[in-house]
DNA sequence: CATGAATGAGTTTTCATTCAT
DNA sequence: AATGAATGAAAACTCATTCAT
């Protein structure tokens, strides 16, 4: 029976995706418990309950488990952020969906969450050489929510603001808050959320009134 | 007699004062090239132009030394913040002041930016045992900025929020602009602090139209 | 019933062989590449079209597989130099066969050669346990040209050497001079040949003028 | 004192210079009796009777301190020959000095002999990047005598021989004897010697009687 | 005090060998 | 018999820390 043989490719196949899965979530663990220097092939081999060599049948090195770590984790989140996004009507909605679904998604992968916040710390330290790849998942994490600033600006919904800076800043903030909830073991909150949202929103608003505004300061000032 | 002694003293401890000036320095330079792992302790004494063995004079340890070139960093990146948003008149002057000062003594000193980044970033890492003197350090960076925020909520300056959460804010968008500017080369210039200045502000604004607001998006979504 | 085992017996034999048979070329031209410790049980069994695990079922281990190769090969330098000295007329004939056929068959065989040459060396080198066959497929290469030459002197053919030096010498230069001819990656031509056995054929004459050739040196020197 | 300091350098000099000599004769120790792959930078450290890191103090790394080994038996070698060379009156007692030199220095530093032995397998075996310098070194060995033949030839001392092929069958033969008495731990005798010189010498000789021999090899043949 | 040589624990990676399928 | 995934021992090399001078 020819068919006979398909079943067993299969079967090998699923057992290596299994592993290649298991050691990919063993890798974050341990490099978001460490860090990647302290992070030791021999934790991570423990973790996904192989021996140290076996790593090296599905990963090339270190840097290379490391990479497809933070590259799937990226890609994931990334991907989830964006059809929460799809389904938002407004700006407005995007924008609490870009910050809801980030937080959350970080929340469930903490230890994704610590890598991916590594990631970028080591991005801006400056004597490791810098793969351009991990610059360009980076910016395809605020892609779209840049487009939907910028048709907002066209529609004269909110204000004139450059939509790079602007999704860059609800990207910090996101991470920010995310990053302090976990430090402190506590959950991102509806609040949270809200209140990011909130200040990011009324902040784009059109400015219907910024003379009096000014005044009103000035009046105190003097 | 102790007036023969004291010159002497004086004199050495100088030295001393001086050396662990240039070793932190010296720290401060490596760490941030390099970051916490791959930094050794060979290059920061030749950097500070002593011989290895010395750096053990003046500092325990690595981390010891490391956490010293982080804490005195802190303090004074600390100090200036502080000093510049004493000479504001008002919030809005108060939170311009610290993005701008921010800015500026990151920019100054690249390289403890850099430290100061991947020490967050170690922060949030778990596996690592926090000193809780650096989360105090953390906690003092934006503890004024708070109160200035309070107090304008409480003089109704501004619409009532989270003052901690809303310094966070400002100070996650800071790094964040001063991170992007340190990777790509570039200078962090008037127009990005006057961006999130005016983000921020308008944010805080009162929300004299909500219900309009609220209605047009509605329109837009039937 | 015995003769319808036979045939199936004889067609696993014959693939058992032809196995052993490409295993060892394999393990001549990887060893002859890469030297005994660089050379991989993996790159053998790829080279020999085999699945590494199945190298164990041909052969106990590395050194093993290695021992075979080696033995092979020796053994079939030994039987085409005897062959070729048996059909020499003479002493003279029986050393040109000895260097022509010792060189042509390294020729043709260059990683065999250089499987040779590391296992001479291996052999002299100490700390590794000496298998005692290796020195007996080494004394059987020059047995016959001690025997030639012995008859030779039994004869008076040739002035009264030591057999079994004057083999060795022989054996020894014929491996240097087909050494440098692969290194440079050039043949061992003819004149190769005849400049070597002249040399050799020369010195084994018997020295009818001892005398005068010591007296013009002498007269050279006072 | 200034002249106080410098006995202290010097010390010190002597210091490093007798343990990079250590290191050195520990390599050569080591290297002869595993060959440069089976040996390991402990065993080495442990035979100077120094740690492990120890060795990456004076040299960079395994293939450095092999190949200073190396170098400097080459180097020792070479220069003894020479030295012995120039004081032979006639090519018949320099080839003997040859022959003698080396052989006695071999079996003086037979551990070196090994390495050597095991160096030319090397570079006989192709996968290994050749170093261009070890292959100079090899070809100072043979120069001298090489010179000497070339200037006996040019005196018709001995006949039209290649002198390159000649100093190098000497040396092949050289090298085979003293590689056959370690190997068995006997020594190289005078005898020895002696035949292998007598052996070249007559070889080198002018033929007066070419054609008589030729008529009598003839004779034989038919 | 200052030095820098010495140490050895710890890390990544390779590969011979085994064994379940 | 054949396969190739899994194993873990072993080896080169690094570097924080110590200590004799």
């Amino acid at each position: 029976m020819p068919g006979h043989t398909a079943p067993t490719r299969t079967k090998e196949d699923v057992l290596a995706a299994y592993r290649r899965d298991a050691l990919l979530k063993a890798a974050v663990r341990v490099f978001g418990e460490c860090g990647f220097d302290s992070a030791t092939m021999e934790r991570i081999a423990r973790a996904a309950d192989v021996a140290k060599g076996t790593t090296y049948l599905y990963y090339r090195s270190k840097q290379s488990i490391y990479d497809a770590a933070l590259g799937s984790g990226l890609a994931e989140l990334d991907s989830r952020t964006q059809a929460a996004m799809d389904e938002a009507p407004g700006v407005r909605e995007a924008i609490t969906a870009f910050i809801t679904t980030r937080a959350e998604y970080f929340f469930e992968h903490r230890d994704f969450f610590r890598m991916y916040v590594a990631a970028i710390a080591r991005h801006v330290t400056s004597a490791k050489a810098k793969p351009p790849e991990f610059q360009s998942l980076l910016n395809r994490q605020t892609r779209r929510l840049e487009q939907a600033i910028a048709r907002a600006v066209a529609r004269r919904e909110i204000r004139r603001v450059d939509p790079a800076a602007t999704a860059l800043a609800i990207f910090d903030i996101t991470r920010g808050v995310v990053a302090r909830r976990i430090t402190s073991g506590t959950r991102v909150v509806t609040h949270d959320v809200q209140f990011l949202s909130d200040l990011v929103w009324q902040g784009l608003q059109k400015e219907k009134d910024k003379r009096q505004k000014a005044n009103r300061e000035k009046g105190k000032t003097e």
